[in-house]
DNA sequence: ATTAGGAGGTGGTCAGACCACTGCATTGAC
DNA sequence: GTCAATGCAGTGGTCTGACCACCTCCTAAT
């Protein structure tokens, strides 16, 4: 017989983890309790402390700073689909995928962004739409401001990795100067239908 | 002074993982080398092959069966946004942000599926449909087809996750027969926008 | 007051041990 | 010959204890 009827260790230490930030209120940027007090307080070994780290590590919600601590991180986490990329998606069709996927998520955040988006953030994004005109690299940070001016936060999290990681093997097309300023009127008119087609006519480019 | 210079042993190890994956030609399903052998093979500690094994178990890319071995696994990993979740979407705010992404995602997949489904996928959920109407368990059974017919895997994937994820936590809410019905119709007829209005009235609700 | 040095805390890595489990071959009874 | 019991080797799971490199901060010497 045999039930394997615990979870393994570290995932258990897992959820302490978790259940220790919730507790403590820790935000980004703060310093988790060290691995040897983790040790103490979850009753485990520090190996198994260490192997829950390590996969928050590479899941990128946490960061190590060598004879300082262990902090939680910004959600930035572009390692994520970075190794599971590497892992998984080797042929060309999943590079397909990933490039409209992209996409996709660029088009329904814009049609969030539409009904949601603040005036002070449209300002923004007119000026770095203005600033792409002759700047091209603005051209990202103004996808960048347009994801999160719709508001979800999940979406941008999913953006921001398939981003790091198409940049890192191929370079992502970024919005051309002339979507930014189309974008921009459609969203000052709150028009989420022509900015589907915008970026749709993009996408089959 | 201080460099950092080389990589943490297990990033190392994750990356020759992966060439010993890709240079043995390894599928899923796959036996990887045991722990030892690893520990051998790579020149490091089996403490630092494990906490590399760890980290890819908890993406979901492998899995491990005690007293067998390390297998590679298909490419389900509904663990990375079961954990990605449980640590970062603690607020109600994000909540509302795992279902607006879900109905999307099944939006966006709608849409791909009206120019690439094939008929004999179109007659599987047409059957899924009827059934829908007398089962109502089959809508989700549906919505998995449909989002399939979408030929897009990472947005499959992600479908996947975020479905897992809510549905252990909070049940998610599944299509309804009519819109099941709805749903046919428009593909029949190849139209993306009806689909899109469909699942837009649904997200609204 | 400034600075050099050391002590203590932290993550990074390693070696070795034991346990629980699986698979398979050997062995034994029939 | 067949078949079941058994025992061994291999595997993942966990723990312990030990170093190392690094950072911070406090202390003592200047």
């Amino acid at each position: 017989m045999s039930i394997e009827p615990v979870e393994k260790v570290y995932i258990e230490i897992l959820k302490k983890i978790k259940a220790i930030i919730s507790e403590d209120g820790l935000q980004a940027g703060d310093k988790l309790p060290s691995e040897r007090e983790l040790t103490d307080r979850l009753g485990a070994s520090r190996s198994s402390v260490r192997e829950a780290l390590r996969a928050l590590e590479l899941l990128g919600l946490i960061g190590t700073r060598r004879g300082e601590g262990t902090f939680i991180r910004e959600a930035t986490g572009h390692r994520l689909v970075e190794v599971l990329a590497s892992f998984i998606l080797n042929d060309s069709k999943a590079q397909e995928d990933l490039a409209e996927t992209r996409h996709i998520i660029i088009k329904d955040c814009a049609g969030l962004a539409s009904s949601r988006i603040t005036s002070s953030e449209l300002e923004e994004l007119e000026l770095l739409a203005a600033e792409a005109v002759t700047v091209p690299e603005k051209a990202k940070e103004f996808e960048k401001k347009l994801i999160q001016s719709g508001k979800n936060h999940l979406l941008y999290r999913l953006y921001v990795e398939l981003n790091g990681y198409d940049t890192a093997f191929a370079a992502a097309p970024a919005l051309t100067k002339e979507d930014c300023l189309s974008i921009i009127e459609a969203l000052r008119s709150k028009d989420s239908m022509t900015i589907a087609d915008i970026l749709k006519k993009q996408t089959m480019k």
